[in-house]
DNA sequence: TATGAATGAGATTTCATTCAT
DNA sequence: GATGAATGAAATCTCATTCAT
């Protein structure tokens, strides 16, 4: 039934396998940061990752799947970040947590990097399965290792003696302030510079507080 | 529609009308955080709130005017909130923020407290003039009179040299990791008691540092 | 295709060519009876053959040509049956009848004989075509056949002076709805065994009615 | 908001309050039979009903409950027919199965009453709830009661002794391929006239059997 | 005031079909 | 000959919103 003359370069079909799903994931990221999950349209994310709103049902199954998607990707490299922590962990506290605030701060400008957090969060309460695959892959091993690397400092005297639990909200909480005031509302300087700047000032008052005297 | 002359009870089959729409806002914040904004449908708010779906749309002109009530609703207590902080600056830094701090946490476990901001955090990108709202009446009334504190902490010889604007992040930040890791992850214990607890430590951190010794 | 002399194995590893409509077929017939035309998917289809979807297209140029084959192999098996019928008549217009209902009976619990009717019965509104070629090359031919019997089993007064036309339905009718009360129902027994039983039964009612005089 | 002149006319909801699910039934059954279950667009079942789609679902859940309804609806005229043949029980079985099939015949031409049990017939393998639902509400009356009759006649001495469970076939048989026939593959006469006809034949040939002379 | 009834516009998802290899 | 990859076109179902009462 071919008709005559089927020009040759109809390109109907144009990338071949290896119009990965991480472009696919890359696009929803996207759009989910943009417009939330429920609001982002497949449409629009397929168009993003230039494929047809099929295809990405080709690599997904569903909308969810998306989701899944992004915090199961998002997972290694957080756990390989929560285990180079650890592995530094031969100098002081006060090195170890400089130098993963050092990473993070070095990170954390990176849509992808806060992205998929920033989506949790967002979606936790819809989708609870979501937020424990991401609590018990990534939260429970962070908090740990930060908690773990205070009371070794405790343990050697370098540290006073505070409860490391709940300091860990000390050591990332102002952090996570930082970029969502920028991100969320413009305020504050969200440039590496700016963020530089910031961790300087959350080191010192972290370590030294802010009050003159020692009580 | 209880014919003339209902003289006896009336009461218990009509609401005041003044109070429906605080009761449809109470219902939307409800299940927007529970949902999410897209999620959550205006049916399903006018059946927690008790009336038809039609009646939500005689007092809100549409579903994002309900956003628009919930945020507009959050702003004079947190307004006054921050006027009471000014006022109470008559002592200390420390006394200032340990006060502020403790009205926080003494309301913050309220969904209807903590709800609004964090609903607006996640749909802050998809609706930004809800969020230059928000930015407008609260934002920047509770980050200058935090600032202020510490400018005049600093200014008396109270405070070290810190800088105040980033410094502010310190004061916050681990307030809202708390909340949202106990919100959100189920970590760490968040009931009024748990909250003290967190508290106390935050204090004494924040003014003290974690380190043993002063530089 | 096999290649030139393939002289090892390739039995295992490659289906005949020649066979793959056939089983394509089967698998359409399969499906087609178990979830209905539309319903059934041309993938699952192909995975049944054991073949890739795009592979049935090789051999069918699309869905409906599918059921196009499934009538027109069905014809040729039901075209000889009916020849035979004719050929046998040769004894009374009971052993005619008998005889065949002996081979339809023999037949009929075998899905490939009774599940292409099946199918165009219920596909007939959407697909007139194909119940016209269902009609002009099986039912044309099987009514005809059958009335011819009756008509003759007249002649000879053999018979009584029934409407040979209206009669074939008593004579087939019963049966198909044994069949379907059966295979849909799950009503009565349908093995080798029941049909046999119920023929009896059939045989016996047709030639000599219900009543217990004749009038 | 309201623009400049809303003309008072505008008649975007025309009916009201009797819109009744029964002209929704009536329009799906007309198209499940046109269609078959699957084809049929709810869109178009809509549009025949004189409603737009999204009503539909208003009264129906999904596409499914529409065939649910419809059997449903199928089964009370069916059990009172049932009930009425018990009950006029008095005379004799062929007086009894004669004024059934008389019930039948003078209502089987209307496709509301042949419909649904075609429809169930086609879609039974997908459905197997519906088939259920009909086979304990249809046919578990219909089939006990034509056997009693056949039972009291033989008990009676009226008729010989035939098997009662295996001639119900015979009984109803003829008629449902007599009406498959002629709306099928539009063979034979399917008139109100042409169904009298058959059934004349029919009852004749059931209770005297084609034979010339009694065995 | 309050609401039942209705709908337009759109979202996700499915699937027969096709091209390049 | 065989297939993985891709897609256009549709179908079901949802929901914010509105009108008549």
């Amino acid at each position: 039934m071919t008709k005559a003359a089927p020009t040759k370069d109809s390109r109907k079909f144009r990338r071949r396998a290896d119009a990965r799903p991480d472009e696919v994931l890359d696009a929803a990221l996207t759009l989910f940061m943009r417009e939330g999950f429920e609001a982002a349209r497949v449409e629009d994310i397929a168009k993003i990752a230039g494929i047809s709103k099929a295809t990405v049902y080709l690599y997904f199954p569903s909308k969810v799947a998306l989701l899944e998607g992004l915090v199961r990707r998002a997972i290694s490299p957080v756990a390989i970040l929560a285990e180079n922590m650890l592995d530094q962990f031969e100098g002081t506290a006060k090195e170890a947590i400089t130098l993963v605030l050092g990473l993070v701060s070095s990170r954390i400008s990176d849509p992808k990097i806060y992205g998929v957090p920033a989506i949790i969060m967002c979606e936790a309460s819809r989708f609870p399965d979501l937020a424990k695959i991401y609590q018990d892959e990534v939260i429970s091993h962070m908090l740990p290792a930060l908690r773990s690397v205070v009371d070794r400092g405790i343990a050697s005297g370098e540290l006073r003696n505070v409860d490391a639990e709940l300091t860990v909200r000390n050591i990332a909480g102002p952090i996570f302030m930082h970029v969502a005031a920028a991100s969320i509302f413009g305020v504050g300087d969200n440039s590496a510079a700016g963020l530089r700047t910031f961790m300087e000032n959350h080191l010192d008052v972290l370590f030294n507080g802010i009050s003159k005297e020692k009580p």
